[in-house]
RNA sequence: GGGAGCAUAGCUCAGCUGGGAGAGCACUUGCCUUACAAGCAAGGGGUCACAGGUUCGAGCCCUGUUGUUCCCACCA
């Protein structure tokens, strides 16, 4: 029978066919699910990307990890959806476009007013909001893009309001005045969670301020923002501290600035720390703050938004803040006042977004009450409702929780969703509303204006796991889905994102926004260093993709790599992926090549060879830790076992031995063998599918599946079969492989070269495991021309012109006369003879050992008894076989 | 100051609930054995950071030490 098959390319070329298999996915519907489907649910929302970002290698492993783990559940049987989605990103985008219409048109927001500036942003989401969604698909995420979210669409800014608006009835949203960092760049409040803190090198100011009234008599404090002097409105020392005990109540002159300033007692400060003597700054510090709210004093603000001096700043107004501190030191040296400076590193805040120092600032902030939302939050993980992925992380999370401060969620920025609070400017009655209001709750008055803030963009992130599915409305998506089932994300964003997400989803819902938060690590260059756009380090995953296939980056990034570890990203990791897959290719090639049946299917199982039943038996063994570990996230684990199994189980042996049943075209053993072989391949290409979607869809074409499902992504994910248990075959078969690696070591030893074939005698007390249909193996795998087996070749084969190989199993004789030096032949033997009796003894005194004996688990004492009985008989083959010489 | 991770072959890292250490790359030697040289075969290379402890048994559990990375808090 010829073979019906046409052949796969000879080289892998993924670029040849994945962009081909998307589109094939994508039309087929298969991501889309249908809630009416009763399946169980099996859910996952994406972390999603800013709406104009650029797919980067974070964002590779994160889509990888959650496309691997939704393609599982595809195929074992769930109604699955990965929900895709974008972030408005408030700041990042603002400042992208506010840049770009610097550069193109020379022209600020301000110039164009917020709602030209508004429609500007839209129109720039609409032209680049699509690249990272096609970069996605690049990728191969299995996502339903028919329900693609974005946190500005209409229904998630509803809910937005939604949620405002309840918390702001319950009294857990409220406007206060308070110390808050500013950054001058992105001109806008952060909040405490999105600050940055760097080690950096500064220096400490030593300033004298004269007392009032007493010339020559002055306190030192000492500073590292000798700026926010212009702000000072009192000193303060330790109220038990004697050095300084008759100066409160007194009076300071503020140098430079006149002002007449208290010293006043304070606990907050340190008697032992700087001079004992503390400016302070009630507007710009949030220990001031503090020690200005007990003690009344003024808060006067002298830096803005911009990070420049306010018309308070006299003199210094309208510079920038550095440059008020140059000017001022100048002039504190000039006027005397300026003791010393000593240089020192301290910690400074800086922008998350930007880098840039932030200003902290009094101003007045919508902020959350956190206290009365984290409590059940924490509750929800502790009771284990939902968990981390490692546990490790549930610390991280609860360290945050349990101190957490009140979250400040207004910005001064235009992109985003504006804050729905509404101001009388007759009566200042604040009226916060789901819906505008234009008339005035309280008096009536039609002179309403509405907050010009945004909020944080985590504060519609937050919401995600139920806006996307519809929120605030009772869809079939929500009764289906949620809550989700796992949330894919990185350990850098548990605080700003995943605590969020599971105290709204609480408030909102009720219920924990999703059963696991599986975290992995950061995606490192190959010298460990954090990929950034600064070092010029990134790796882009496009270009990946374009040189080596998404399944080799997908491959690679789940490789080797454990939950919640960093890794390193190299050339060599993926080559490594890209040899497998074109391993995969050609043993794929090879089964095609010698395919003549036109359906997939085991036969009868008195049809099946030993070798048969082993390669069924490992790849049932396989199957088992394939999805045992896909269900715990070990998705390295998992892929490593595939891995080893393609490579060193099917194409090294079980491929070899079944080539000379496959080169007996019309023989039963021919049929019997295509049928095992192309059931393990497919078997294969389906456990391998999660992890390198196209390849094993690009094969799975070319094979038959008649009956079975027309793509692989919606066929069975293959699981353990009790069915398919062999053990006595398996065990045959291992003690043939290693004969056989027995036989190639020792002639690699003696320098046969492979050309060079040789008779093989086989003496052994277990003749079944050598029987005829194993002489193929012995010729094709061991270089033999023919093989006798017998249970003893006594007088049949001389021991001087034959080279003796002893293993547990078998002594095999090689007769190479010629190359045979005896001498060496008894050092090599008695070599072994001494490695195995050492083994013995070990192994002896471990099982005279009562304690072992009697408290190890029986299976692991009788394991430790077999391979004793090995080594003895291993022992027996060599004295035999030394005895001879 | 509080918390966490890591330390295993030359390099990068696996090692599941404790039962005589593995992979990839690199290295040595030999092979064009018609699926694959992006390959095949055979090898070399490790007091699992250090010191104690628990246990019949420790890379794995406990305590401490050293080095390293990170998170949080504070720093006038």
């Amino acid at each position: 029978m010829e073979n019906r098959y046409p052949e796969l390319p000879k080289t892998y070329d993924p670029s040849s066919f994945e962009d081909r298999i998307y589109k094939m996915w994508l039309d087929s519907g298969y991501f889309t699910p249908d809630p009416d489907d009763r399946r169980p649910p099996f859910c996952v929302v994406i972390p999603p990307p800013n709406v104009t970002g650029q797919l980067h290698m974070g964002h590779a492993l994160d889509e990888t990890l959650q496309d691997i783990l939704v393609r599982y559940k595809r195929m074992s049987g769930f109604n699955t959806l990965w929900v895709p989605g974008t972030d408005h990103a408030g700041i990042a985008t603002q400042i992208k476009v506010e840049e770009n219409l610097r550069k193109t048109e020379g022209v600020t927001r301000y110039d164009l007013g917020r709602e030209e500036f508004l429609r500007r942003v839209w129109a720039w989401k609409e032209k680049y909001g699509s690249t990272i969604i096609t970069q996605l698909q690049k990728l191969g995420s299995s996502c339903d893009f028919t329900r693609e979210a974005f946190t500005m669409s209409p229904n998630l800014s509803r809910a937005v309001r939604k949620v405002f608006v309840s918390l702001y009835d319950k009294g857990l949203i409220y406007r206060g005045l308070r110390i808050t960092n500013v950054c001058p760049h992105c001109k806008t409040v952060i909040s405490d969670a999105e600050v940055d803190y760097k080690e950096i090198d500064g220096s400490f100011w030593y300033v004298r301020y004269p007392v009032k009234g007493e010339p020559g008599s002055f306190v030192t404090i000492a500073t590292t923002r000798p700026e926010t002097m212009l702000g000072d409105t009192a000193v303060a020392v330790a109220p038990g501290d004697e050095r300084f005990a008759r100066l409160v109540g007194k009076t300071l002159i503020l140098p430079l600035v006149g002002r007449e300033i208290p010293v006043v007692a304070d606990e907050n400060v340190d008697p032992a720390f700087g001079t004992g003597c503390v400016k302070i700054t009630p507007a710009h510090d949030p220990n001031d703050y503090e020690t200005g709210l007990r003690h009344g004093l003024e808060n006067i603000i002298v830096i803005d938004n911009d990070g420049k001096i306010t018309e308070e700043g006299g003199v210094y107004a309208g510079l920038d803040r550095f440059e008020a501190r140059r000017r001022i030191v100048a002039d504190l040296e000039a006027g005397g006042y300026l003791v010393k400076i000593e240089k020192m590193t301290h910690s400074v805040g800086h922008c998350y977004r930007c880098g840039t120092v932030l200003e902290p600032v009094a101003s007045r902030q919508w902020f959350v009450k956190m206290k009365p939302l984290a409590e059940p939050a924490i509750e929800c993980v502790r009771r284990g409702d939902t968990s981390f992925v490692p546990e490790r992380f549930s610390k991280n999370y609860f360290n945050w929780m349990e101190n957490i401060k009140d979250w400040c969620i207004s910005r001064q920025l235009w992109w985003g969703h504006r804050i729905p609070a509404f101001y009388c400017a007759d009566c200042g009655k604040i009226t916060v509303s789901d819906r505008d209001v234009d008339v005035c709750p309280n008096c009536g008055s039609r002179n309403m204006s509405q907050d010009e803030d945004v909020l944080d963009t985590w504060f519609s992130s937050a919401l995600w796991p139920f806006t996307v599915l519809g929120w605030p409305d009772q869809t079939e998506d929500l009764k289906k889905y949620y809550p989700t089932s796992v949330l894919v994300t990185g350990y850098d964003i548990i605080t700003f994102w995943v605590s969020k997400m599971i105290f709204m989803g609480l408030e909102f819902m009720g219920e924990k926004p999703f059963s696991y938060t599986f975290i992995h690590g950061l995606v490192r260059d190959a010298q460990g260093r954090k990929m950034s756009k600064s070092l010029g380090n990134g790796i882009d995953p496009l270009e990946i993709i374009r040189n080596y296939g998404a399944d080799a980056l997908r491959f690679a990034l789940a490789t080797g790599n454990s939950p919640g570890n960093d890794m390193r990203f190299s050339d060599e990791r993926l080559e490594a992926a890209r040899n497998f897959a074109n391993k995969l290719w050609n043993a794929s090639r090879f089964v095609l090549m010698n395919l003549t049946v036109d359906r997939i299917g085991l036969p009868e199982t008195g049809e099946l060879s030993a070798a048969d039943k082993w390669i069924l038996d490992r790849y049932n063994e396989l199957c088992r830790t394939v999805n045992q570990n896909l269900d715990k996230f070990e998705v390295g684990v998992a892929l490593a076992a595939l891995y080893d199994f393609v490579w060193d189980v099917f194409c090294d042996w079980y491929i070899e031995l079944s080539k000379s049943a496959l080169a007996d075209r019309g023989s039963a053993e021919n049929l019997t063998t295509q049928k095992v072989i192309s059931y393990v391949l497919t078997g294969i290409l389906r456990l391998l599918h999660p992890f390198m979607p196209f390849i094993t869809e690009e094969i799975y074409q070319s094979l038959p599946h008649g009956g079975q499902p027309d793509s692989i992504m919606i066929s069975d994910f293959p699981v353990y079969d009790p069915e398919l248990v062999f053990p006595a075959e398996s065990e045959s078969i291992t003690r043939l492989t290693s004969t056989i690696r027995a036989i190639r070591a020792r002639r690699t030893e003696m320098n046969v070269p492979p050309s060079r074939k040789t008779r093989l005698y086989i003496e052994t007390a277990r003749p079944g495991d050598f029987g005829e249909q194993t002489f193929p193996y012995f010729m094709r795998l061991a270089s033999a021309t023919a093989v006798e087996v017998s249970t003893s070749f006594d007088g049949k084969v001389s021991s001087d012109n034959a080279a003796q190989i002893v293993t547990d199993s078998a002594t095999v004789y090689l007769p190479l006369s010629e190359l045979i030096d005896t001498e060496k032949e008894k050092a090599r033997l008695g070599a072994e003879l001494n490695k195995a009796r050492a083994e013995i003894a070990r192994l002896e005194a471990k099982l005279s050992n009562q304690g072992f004996v009697s408290k190890a688990p029986a299976a692991v004492v009788e394991a430790e008894r077999e391979k004793l009985r090995r080594q003895k008989q291993t022992e027996a083959g060599i004295e035999a076989a030394l005895s001879k010489l």
